[in-house]
DNA sequence: TTGTATGCGTTATCAA
DNA sequence: TTGATAACGCATACAA
């Protein structure tokens, strides 16, 4: 392996005046410099990246932790966030933690270990309290998730916004009995989703909890919420479908016309995400639209200038807007 | 900070002694590891990972370069590729290339840098004799990819095979104009899908040429081959299409559809991933399934292996069966 | 069983 | 404008 002093011996000159060279010091005599990188250039010399991580006690390495890559969501996040924090220089781990709070945890014990510079978090598994203490090593953020008294930024987008925009189509388009498929019923975004469609409660909304559909992820769950929803009388039970992603948006889709349900005559379906399996069913699927990427650009920007600027984190709530679209489904 | 030095001036031993307790030293006497032990704790210390990575010239890191993280396909090789490699300590850097030579290139040299230790290349996109040079610098090894000369190990599965699976069971359907969706024509995976369809060219395959679509990457380029395609006089164009993803299969239905073309009695559609869409649509997608787990394990550890055994690469081809799964579009 | 000394590659400080 | 030297935290060869 080369090295800086390898460089210095062959060129007639001290390692400091190759390290000068090498990262553009003003004060080195235009010889010694033509004669440091022709000899660099000669020998194929590299900077040893680790030397310099070692030196300088920073990896340009940021943990992004989602909970899984399977959704397109996520995958989409992580692809943002990785694209901005690599052309600002930095390495991206995509971590996925599979809504598990060990998972999470191998993640922060990184940062303590110095593995990684920083965090961003998509997903909170564990206590407030506990994730806090990580704060110690290096900042952590939080994208595409809410909480209520963490002192870090928070990057999301307006949950409660884009759940009553959805909420209200629907009733206008006459549905008064609208059921809510979510994922994991206990992420803060969840709740805030949920608190959301429980405000609606005043319009005819007197049994909501019945119609709440948890553990809700891929197309097969949305078929599993119809199929289990057309075993009660028709009076009792949702006209409509709210669903936390587009993927299940579909599988109910799938389920009612195979049921012979019309959508959206008999049944309407918002779904989530604005994925491009929105345009593959019959009928397409009105949903709501995140601007991703937005979403990851400004996250990436604000661990960087944190990290950069060396200054204390604190609480920032950046809040991007979704947007309804409106197809066929509805 | 706390270093080890630290650690030993309060537990009034050597830096040594310390380190060796770390590392789990045999000679220490039981005496010295319990207060060494004792004051780590006392003081919170963790090792320094950014010291240790410079000490032993590696820092664990292996970069996974895949075209993007928007095909679930993808996502999931990345996804399967990193959950062996964390398992056995490594950290993942996924990169997206884009089908870029240029982006393939800046994560090549990382390695080069040392900022890596090994490659996981899941597509092509320089000469082979422009990425034969850094393996002066680290390990690199295909997946999901083939090539025919280069001496490193190829983890792939049996491209020729599932389009024969695919294509004859067209024929059996009594397709002949069967027509081709592919991504990016360049590449050698998609080379292969190409030679082994041209294969068929002697079961009235005369025209086959024509009825190759490039550049299907989504939905919506599935729905605009339809679009095209029915500008053709009907026996003037394929009945049936195998395409490379199922998304791209999605589309085409949906347009199928759309255009009041019966699928599986007008036209038949095969896809290929068996992603989770192929439930959503209607008819269901027959497809091609792909272990992509088995990949990305087999991969990693291929990849570990030759890193800790610390023994030059060879070629070594590894093949995969994918398997055709029946459903309802053909 | 323990401690001392050295080196890994780089940058920064200081003196020349 | 340059070079000698120390320092970053850790592991280890060698001496004791």
């Amino acid at each position: 392996m080369t090295t800086i002093y390898d460089i210095a011996s062959k060129a007639n000159v001290s390692k400091s005046t190759v390290s000068r060279v090498l990262n553009h010091h003003p004060y080195v005599s235009e010889k010694n410099k033509q004669k440091v990188w022709q000899v660099i250039e000669e020998l194929n010399y590299t900077p040893n990246a680790l030397a310099r991580s070692f030196r300088f006690m920073r990896n340009k390495t940021i943990a992004v932790i989602i909970p899984n890559l399977y959704h397109s969501f996520f995958s989409l996040l992580a692809s943002g966030i990785s694209k901005e924090l690599r052309a600002q220089g930095y390495k991206t781990v995509i971590s996925e933690s599979f809504y598990n709070a060990e998972n999470e945890k191998v993640i922060l014990e990184m940062l303590k270990f110095k593995e990684i510079e920083g965090i961003i978090l998509c997903s909170i598994e564990n206590d407030w309290e506990f994730i806090e203490e990580y704060l110690n090593y290096g900042p952590i953020v939080l994208c595409n998730e809410f909480h209520e008294e963490a002192t870090i930024p928070v990057i999301c987008y307006d949950e409660r916004g884009a759940t009553a925009e959805a909420l209200n189509h629907l009733l206008n388009q006459g549905h008064t009995r609208i059921g809510f498929c979510y994922d994991v019923s206990d992420s803060p975004l969840q709740k805030m989703r949920q608190e959301s469609y429980e405000q609606f409660r005043d319009h005819d909304f007197q049994e909501t909890k019945k119609w709440f559909y948890p553990e809700c992820f891929t197309i097969k769950d949305g078929m599993n919420v119809v199929k289990n929803l057309v075993k009660h009388p028709q009076n009792d039970r949702p006209t409509a479908l709210f669903t936390g992603n587009d993927y299940v948006a579909a599988g109910v889709i799938k389920e009612l016309k195979q049921r012979g349900l019309d959508v959206p005559r008999e049944f309407g379906v918002i779904g989530y995400d604005d994925h491009q399996i929105c345009l593959a069913t019959h009928p397409t699927i009105s949903t709501i639209h995140i601007p991703i990427d937005q979403l990851g650009v400004y996250t990436a920007k604000t661990l960087i200038k944190t990290l950069s600027e060396n200054k204390p984190l604190q609480r920032e709530v950046k809040t991007f807007e979704g947007k309804l679209i409106i197809r066929e489904s509805t």
